[in-house]
DNA sequence: TGCTACGGTGTGGTCAGACCACACGACGAG
DNA sequence: CTCGTCGTGTGGTCTGACCACACCGTAGCA
């Protein structure tokens, strides 16, 4: 029963600990990757197996070079991470399109759900400036797409919650390629741009007077509509 | 403006596009380390970093040996995956351990809601189970907490949504320590202990008999009253 | 005095090669 | 027919070497 722990491993675990211990922070270097090697005991291509998956998983950012900004640097970026992730488990057929979409009504629920009780109309307005963006008519399906995507992630930002803006980055981007085979599945873009623009507008308007309940619904609403009508 | 691609981004970027058109599908077997990297014209080490990313992700499992269950196998696991992420993500800071709590409450929310809709009583046995292991008086916090970590998986799982058991594994495991260290504010744990087996006997009933307004209301204070209480 | 060009230096990125532990499976001995 | 043994191919690891790159001190020049 000797489970050997391999030696990525050990590194890996290592930085995990200095990590939660507060030895390293955002914005902090890590040691250099034959440093850490030494000092663990550990080949350089160990180390190399660890850091990448920090880098990655979003928590590294590395760099060549010399100077401050070269190296492994600590810098959050969970969004990246988790968009990774995501895609690849869908990928990997661990995901169904079904739940992806599920989860990201459970999140948006909440997220509109907060905003509407919070009431702080000054974080909307990127959301708003997004909402008029998406008002031209002569925008292709892809572009407003893109900036639907940008929409329902300037409410999740709003909400100021890091963990539910990462989740639903990447669950976004885990279904991104079916989304965007299912414009294929849409015969009158345009009635249908106009329907969504629509139901955004009725969105941001529950949300901004504190109508929780009725966006709730809207953005439940909106968002099954959609794959529902994109579902093969 | 080069921007030369890595060489594990090379083979990462090879291997997802595998998954993602078929070529690659659960319980095969990704070609071995030294035939992939011949094939991809670049060294064994990064085809390593690139395995290892896919590992640690819980998208492939590794194994020394020979014969069919030796090398990397593709095998989905995304609950493990999305723990270490969650976990490195709180401890790099960038998650907060109240955003963590607000989005496994959104998940919670859905996934009641779901069940009480759904009125699928088969389903619940599991969850039934680890209801009456928690009765046991005679168990000590640690023990209850990990059946109480359970019985929420159990929930998830009942809904079927792998996404979101995946991600209420990952966020129960990201915040794991904190909850541990939250014990030593219980003053009278026996009386909290009671407290929680009750309003989960009370939301197993709710969703049992397909009240799913009051299983929503009900778990979601059950997890805010037990945050409120180990809050510093 | 000031500026410019240049090389030193240390970083990550990559490769090649070697060896190890391991587990299966074929094959030979009994 | 059974059992032990050894070949073979897998991932795991280390070493050493080289590259490209970016900073930065410094020597040289104006």
């Amino acid at each position: 029963m000797a489970e050997t722990t391999r030696a990525w491993r050990t590194v890996l675990d290592h930085l995990e600990r200095e990590l939660g211990e507060g030895r390293l922070g955002p914005g902090d270097r890590l040691p250099g990757e034959r440093e850490l090697a030494a000092r663990l005991g550990v080949g350089r291509s160990s180390v190399r197996e660890a850091v990448r998956v920090l880098d990655v998983m979003g928590v590294v950012r590395t760099a060549t070079g010399s100077g401050p900004s070269a190296g492994a640097i600590i810098v959050a970026r969970p969004g990246a991470g988790m968009s990774t992730m995501l895609r690849l488990q869908t990928a990997a057929q661990a995901f169904g399109v079904d739940d992806v979409v599920a989860t990201r009504v459970a999140l948006e629920v909440a997220v509109v759900g907060t905003l509407a009780a919070a009431y702080d109309d000054t974080h909307l307005a990127p959301a708003r400036e997004l909402l008029v963006a998406m008002g031209d008519d002569a925008l292709a399906p892809e572009e407003f797409l893109a900036l639907d995507a940008r929409f329902h992630l300037a409410l999740a930002e709003a909400t100021g919650n890091q963990v539910m803006l990462a989740v639903m980055a990447g669950l976004r981007t885990a279904i991104e390629d079916y989304v965007r085979l299912g414009l294929a599945r849409i015969d009158d873009w345009s009635a249908t741009g106009a329907r969504l623009h629509a139901e955004h507008t009725a969105l941001l308007d529950a949300v901004a007077s504190g109508r929780a309940d009725a966006a709730r619904t809207c953005v439940a609403d909106h968002i099954h509509g959609y794959f529902a009508q994109i579902r093969p």
